[in-house]
DNA sequence: AGCACGCCGACT
DNA sequence: GTCGGCGTGCTC
């Protein structure tokens, strides 16, 4: 019997997926195993989708090495990664690729030298010379680029027999190991034989608990290394080396003070009893809608506790792990060693690490950011799901996959259950509560009741016309300081950077300095005083006359953080001010230090982006300033009011966390929008009845469901007409409806990194019509190979 | 006519 | 992604 192997690739090769065949002698892989196969004269790595025998209609070539004999993704994430390549419309090979840890794949590199036969001729080409006199292999795609070869040249040359070219598979990141010295016990020990030195270091060596390093024995012998090699010379020493778990976490910031386990209050325990019922009965997903304060995270400890002791496994989803250390550490401090944290900060090595010991089940809790719902944890017994509407849960690039939906699509194949929990839940996710497809549970108590904050709206218009000047703090919030200030108490101060960050303008034509390659305005950062491109990364020094019309009055303007931070010095010039922002959080352990400085009183006013938003629990903490409450409802996007009410209730909730009640100052344009209005109050249920029926009104998700689609090419012809064809395409289909079709119009970021782009939308009742639509269409559709469509089904980020 | 370059699309 | 094929356009 021959046997076919389907086989798919990281990036979407062909129509996804390529058929090999296997020799009958040879063992059969299987599903979900790495495999290296033959792709035209190249080698590459892809995945084992399905294994067959119905004997295709081309001609198959044989598969080469099985690189995982077990696989790496188990049936049950394979099952799953099947259905999260449907339902996002994307290859299985890219979800495979995503799923696994980057440190543990290995790809093929391709390598060259020279063959004997070229010693005999002449004027040869300079990286033949280079070759000749490495004596040995070299890396291809560098070699050709250092020396500008074309392809025809090395076809040349391999035909003159003056080269060969190899393909190899490069290592993995794999274990860490380092070596470590032990006696050696089949030697006796004859005191008599060492010299001085050499005493001193067995002497050192016998008294060590752990195998030390070479490095470590020296110090503790207090000798240098050549006694110790001398011993390992002899014998009496023996080297061996030892596997080392990277150590993800910062121990000393994590370590635990042994607090009591709290008592639950009596909402605490009737969601856990929800829980529980859900678990074992339907396994419904579980929404907990908690105002801030009302203690979710002691009820996702309790029900992790519960599960655990069933021989069962947690993952814990987070926003982004950096942003709410606190939380990693109430995880911790309650389940010490079983934890295991994967945030984005982590190396290859230290990932697979923590990935590896996932697999092998020696965590039982996995505590993470988006991808920790891939955690290949064995036994899953339930999936937590923290701050439900954030954002940073939908992945921006293919798979366009959000960790709510790939969450409930795995507890549905491991027979676990979802917990989800958040202040303020998405309009999505509030709607299938009501449509009884997930439970819901309301918490509107404050644990030990603390007081809400009192909540003052400035209207920036009115503050304009009195003052007349570009400050960005209101007299209400410098009063509000002072006052903070005075009472030795802490201050807040939000903004929201998004499209509002400093730029460089020109006073005479008023031209601001754009990115060259995505025609968007540069940010200016003033402690590096260069000027960067937000979106490609672009780098450019600040000019000294506008490149327009040569003037010399270049102009500062805009009110990011920096500028605020001066600002706040100007206006208090004897507070401790500190920055949080990606730009002062670049090492590992900034943020906790900055937090943690904070937390002792060390900083009087922290002024920051989201990251000051999420989770901090800071008592001193009596005002909250936030600089523009309404940023983000400039963004051409549908989920713009949610997000808006969603990060205000949370801004908001950071004041009076301690016994004195908290003050907020929020500052804004538009004080009437139903965001700003309702998250005054923390009126979620407001919120929600004004929001759905905007939603309703407009047809956007949870009323429908969206596609969304980029059109992107270095060639705006291209992308306009690709985009153009996606329309007709669409239009023609008898499930589409014409009057839910929109575009080709420009996106909303018309060009990045010198590609213009193009969208188009269409809106579908039911979302495995849209979804079967989706795939057939973009199948048959026939685009120039440097044009691309990114599809995103029901998008967060509309850009 | 001969060659260089760039675009297109097939790859199992 | 990557290479070969082929069409276009320029030069001798």
């Amino acid at each position: 019997m021959v046997y076919f192997i389907e086989v798919a690739f990281a990036n979407p090769i062909a129509n996804g997926v390529l058929t090999y065949h296997i020799s009958d002698d040879r063992e059969l892989p299987l599903v979900g195993a790495r495999v290296v196969v033959p792709i035209q004269h190249r080698q590459l790595v892809g995945y084992v989708t399905r294994i067959h025998n119905d004997t295709p209609s081309f001609k198959t070539v044989e598969l080469g090495e099985v690189l995982d004999p077990t696989p790496l993704i188990s049936p049950q994430m394979f099952e799953l990664a099947k259905n999260i390549a449907d339902s996002c419309v994307c290859n299985i090979g890219e979800v495979l690729n995503t799923i696994l840890p980057s440190g543990i794949k290995q790809h093929i590199i391709r390598q060259i030298r020279t063959l004997p036969i070229i010693a005999k001729e002449e004027n040869l080409h300079e990286g033949l010379k280079y070759l000749i006199n490495l004596n040995d292999w070299c890396n291809y795609s560098t070699f050709c680029k250092n020396y500008n070869i074309k392809n025809n040249q090395i076809n040349a040359w391999l035909d003159k027999g003056y080269i060969e070219i190899e393909h190899c598979l490069t290592e993995a990141q794999g274990p860490k190991l380092i070596k470590v010295l032990k006696l050696n016990n089949e030697k006796p020990i004859e005191l008599a034989k060492f010299t001085p030195k050499e005493k001193l270091v067995m002497e050192a060596l016998m008294t060590c608990n752990t195998a030390p390093t070479a490095a470590l024995l020296s110090k503790k012998a207090n000798v240098s290394i050549a006694p110790i090699n001398q011993l390992k010379k002899k014998g009496y020493i023996i080297e061996v080396e030892e596997r080392i778990i990277r150590q993800a976490t910062n121990q000393e910031y994590y370590k635990s003070e042994a607090t009591p386990i709290p008592e639950l209050n009596e909402e605490q325990k009737t969601v856990l009893d929800g829980i529980r019922k859900s678990y074992n009965t339907d396994k419904k997903p579980v929404l907990i809608r908690g105002v801030t304060c009302s203690g979710k995270t002691e009820v996702y400890l309790r029900w992790v506790a519960e599960i655990i002791s069933q021989n069962r496994s947690a993952i814990v989803l987070v926003p982004e792990i950096s942003l709410t250390p606190q939380m990693m550490k109430r995880f911790i401090d309650r389940f010490g060693e079983r934890v295991a944290i994967l945030h984005s900060k982590l190396s290859d090595g230290e990932r697979f690490d923590q990935w590896e010991n996932i697999r092998r089940g020696l965590c039982s809790v996995v505590v993470g950011a988006r991808s920790a719902v891939f955690a290949p944890l064995p036994h899953l017994g339930t999936i937590i799901l923290d701050e439900e509407g954030e954002p940073t849960f939908k992945q921006a690039d293919s798979p366009r996959y959000h960790a709510r939906e790939v969450a409930i699509m795995r507890c549905k194949i491991e027979n676990a259950l979802l917990v989800m929990g958040s202040a303020t839940p998405t309009i999505d996710s509030y709607q299938n509560c009501l449509n009884q497809k997930y439970y819901l549970f309301e918490m509107n108590k404050r644990v030990s009741n603390r007081q809400p904050p009192r909540v003052q709206i400035v209207d920036m218009r009115k503050e304009l016309v009195t003052k007349k000047q570009r400050s960005m703090f209101s007299e209400s919030l410098t009063t509000a300081i002072a006052k903070t200030l005075a009472a030795k108490k802490q201050a807040i101060l939000y903004l929201n950077r998004r499209g509002y960050s400093t730029f460089i303008l020109c006073a005479e034509c008023g031209e601001a300095i754009k990115c060259s390659k995505c025609n968007v305005s540069m940010a200016y950062h003033t402690g590096s005083n260069i000027l960067r491109c937000h979106y490609c990364g672009e780098l450019q020094e600040v000019p000294k006359i506008c490149p327009k019309c040569q003037s010399k009055k270049i102009k500062f303007f805009g009110a990011g953080t920096q500028l605020i931070e001066a600002q706040a010095k100007a206006y208090f010039p004897n507070a401790r001010i500190q920055r949080l922002d990606s730009d002062v959080v670049t090492t590992k352990g900034s943020m906790e230090e900055i937090l943690d400085s904070f937390g002792k009183g060390n900083i009087d006013i922290l002024i920051g982006t989201q990251m000051v938003a999420k989770g901090l629990d800071f008592p001193n903490v009596t005002l909250v300033g936030i600089i523009a409450a309404d940023n983000l409802l400039r963004l051409p996007d549908f989920r713009a009011s949610e997000r808006n009410f969603s990060l205000l209730a949370q801004v908001a909730g950071r004041a009076g966390r301690g016994d004195t009640p908290g003050d907020v100052v929020l500052q804004t344009y538009c004080p009437e929008h139903h965001s700003i209005q309702h998250a005054l109050t923390e009126d979620f249920h407001g919120f929600y009845d004004e929001e759905a029926k905007l939603r309703k009104e407009a047809l956007f998700p949870p009323f429908i469901e969206l596609a969304h689609f980029i059109i992107s090419s270095p060639n705006r012809e291209k992308a306009m007409n690709t985009a153009q064809q996606l329309y007709d395409l669409f239009a023609k289909q008898p499930s589409v409806d014409l009057k839910n079709l929109f575009g080709p119009a420009p996106a909303a970021l018309e060009q990045i990194n010198n590609r213009f782009r193009y969208q188009v939308m269409l809106k579908m009742p039911d979302l495995n019509e849209l979804i079967k639509t989706v795939r057939l269409v973009t199948d048959s559709l026939k685009k120039p190979s440097d044009t691309r469509v990114n599809i995103d089904i029901n998008p967060y980020f509309m850009m």
